[in-house]
DNA sequence: GGCAAAAGTTTGAACGATCAAATCGTGCTA
DNA sequence: TAGCACGATTTGATCGTTCAAACTTTTGCC
């Protein structure tokens, strides 16, 4: 395989100088229209490519994003992030912008990883997922004055008044509202809720719009709790079933759950109990239980206008302290 | 934010030259312990972190391996690619390297996009998935001298023998035999087969187990055709069942076709026929059905191990024609 | 036609690392 | 003690691109 041609080599084939070919390249504007049409000719008959490291080296921009890939634990709702990453990748490669994974199992480890990869140059922006309320990469990352966006709010106090960082989520009360109302006009006015225990941010986000829709009607219903696992919402939910058979319908903080409040609703004997799960994974998908789809295409996209501009190609270094902003991406809710 | 230090900024708070920090990096064993020392000690103080695109355009050697993300279809098999995205992230992360995720949605634009990529100097070798008999991606790569590995088979006449690049595969058959002995021993002896019309070569070879293992108990059982549907896996399945009651329990070439199956057996009322999947989804976890564990954390070390060798930490370039090799992964069966 | 301003193009330097070759020491042997 | 070999370290060149500034050509206007 011959040697890679250079710009070198493209500006002797069209007789004119280095800075001409990266003109045509990078400012297209500024050389005058014979001109280029020579040089895009010779670009594609020598087949040239730009050399990326050299360019990167130079201008101090990768065009590439880090993405950390937590470890897989199996479950349901992995299936989110992977699909947002698979349609970050999607979106970023229409920009011109190129996603590196990384990977850590502590917040320590990826501040380590995030140092190397961007003090080397490999990256110019991160996209953070799983963001808590004390979280010490944010902290760090704004003390580096590192452009990044999370997919999952600051949850600090006022995070659409004066979001700490920009962030883009989905709103989950919103997704549960449309589910309760879309249950109290089809299934009946006893709505429960099968959600996390208390101190988790997306678990009381999500109960809360189920009690809002419930208030609005001027009806109410039980709310039950118990952790992300389908053996224990089977229990639970069968349990609560048998004591309280009022109930007409089922909204849960997560397919899992809904997974399981199925299952024991089918057990009691009640197979048709309306359920209505969240995140639209394809374990609900099969078992045909309605579930509210995160959209994270739209989460991909609002990333991306954060870090780059509704329209931008690079990555912009704003003053976070100045002017964060936020996308809250409205849910779609999937009847089966 | 004061600017990165470099190579030169160590060498001289260590007093030293360039080239000794340099070495200390990437050949300690050639400096003198007390040199190193010193130098080490610079590093640390300074935080220096070398500029990874200074160190491409030198060496010409990225240490990033390029993987394309397909786009999400949905339904429950891509679950296994992105675990295996994962895992690779973390084996590669080990052995110091990085993993870029690529887009395209034709092979003509993947050619495209590989083409960009090891151009522009962005990858040095690539992990291709979902390989098939004619394969323009394998031919061009060739070509060019690309190192490559494949997750899946090459299709070819002799795979095993002389395979014709280097490749990494689950035994299919192997989990489908292990699933059919454990339906054998303890369900019964008429074991049917739920599989994917004739043409692919993962689902032939899949049906192949389950052919081999109820040959060697001297038994038979049906084979049942379905695409990859519950929808349609049920309505299959749940006409075969009403027709051949004598089925003792059910093979499945995936776990979407194993949830039909069980959906129907339950609406038959024989929730409890024995039904095995294959990729062990956590849609299969979730209904408590068996299923057929792909090990995608071992593919992603077979590749590594395929591409850099056993405990290497740069990329061979080898000679495809000459010895290509390839790694068979074992699966395990999961008993629920 | 002349001249200033604007547009287009070229040249030298720099980004930060490693390679290749030269240089400097040091210990060993004859 | 001169000579030599070998290990440790330094020096000069280079990878391919873009920036900044200098230079050349075209345009616009009187």
């Amino acid at each position: 395989m011959a040697k890679a041609p250079t710009v070198e080599d493209v500006a002797r084939a069209a007789g004119v100088s280095r800075q001409t070919v990266s003109n045509v390249l990078n400012a297209p504007d500024i050389v005058r229209g014979a001109t280029r049409e020579r040089v895009e000719r010779a670009i594609a008959e020598l087949g040239y490519r730009p050399h990326a490291a050299a360019r990167r080296l130079r201008t101090r921009r990768s065009s590439t994003i880090g993405v950390r890939l937590d470890p897989y634990l199996g479950g349901i709702s992995g299936v989110v992030l992977d699909r947002f990453v698979h349609a970050l990748t999607e979106r970023a490669s229409e920009r011109g912008m190129r996603i590196m994974l990384y990977a850590a199992h502590t917040p320590a480890e990826e501040i380590e990883r995030m140092g190397d990869l961007v003090d080397g140059g490999e990256i110019d922006a991160i996209v953070l997922t799983g963001t808590s309320r004390e979280d010490t990469r944010t902290n760090w990352l704004q003390e580096r004055d590192v452009p990044f966006v999370s997919f999952g709010r600051p949850w600090r106090d006022d995070d659409t008044g004066a979001p700490a960082h920009p962030w883009v989520d989905v709103d989950g009360a919103a997704g549960t509202r449309a589910a309760t109302r879309h249950l109290l006009d089809h299934a009946g006015s006893r709505i429960a809720f099968l959600g996390w225990p208390e101190g988790s941010g997306t678990g009381g986000d999500r109960a809360r719009g189920w009690g809002e829709e419930m208030s609005r009607a001027g009806t109410s219903g039980p709310r039950w709790y118990v952790e992300e696992s389908v053996g224990r919402a089977r229990e639970v939910a069968g349990a609560e079933l048998a004591a309280d058979p009022a109930v007409d319908g089922v909204v849960c903080v997560s397919d899992a759950l809904a997974i399981g409040a199925h299952l024991a609703a089918t057990a009691l004997g009640r197979p048709e109990l309306p359920v209505v799960g969240f995140d639209n994974t394809p374990a609900a998908e099969a078992l045909g239980i309605a579930s509210v789809e995160q959209l994270p295409e739209q989460v991909a996209v609002g990333v991306l206008d954060l870090l780059m501009g509704p329209t931008g190609g690079i990555v912009l270094r704003r003053s976070y302290a100045a002017e964060a902003a936020y996308v809250l991406v409205e849910p779609r809710l999937v009847v089966r």
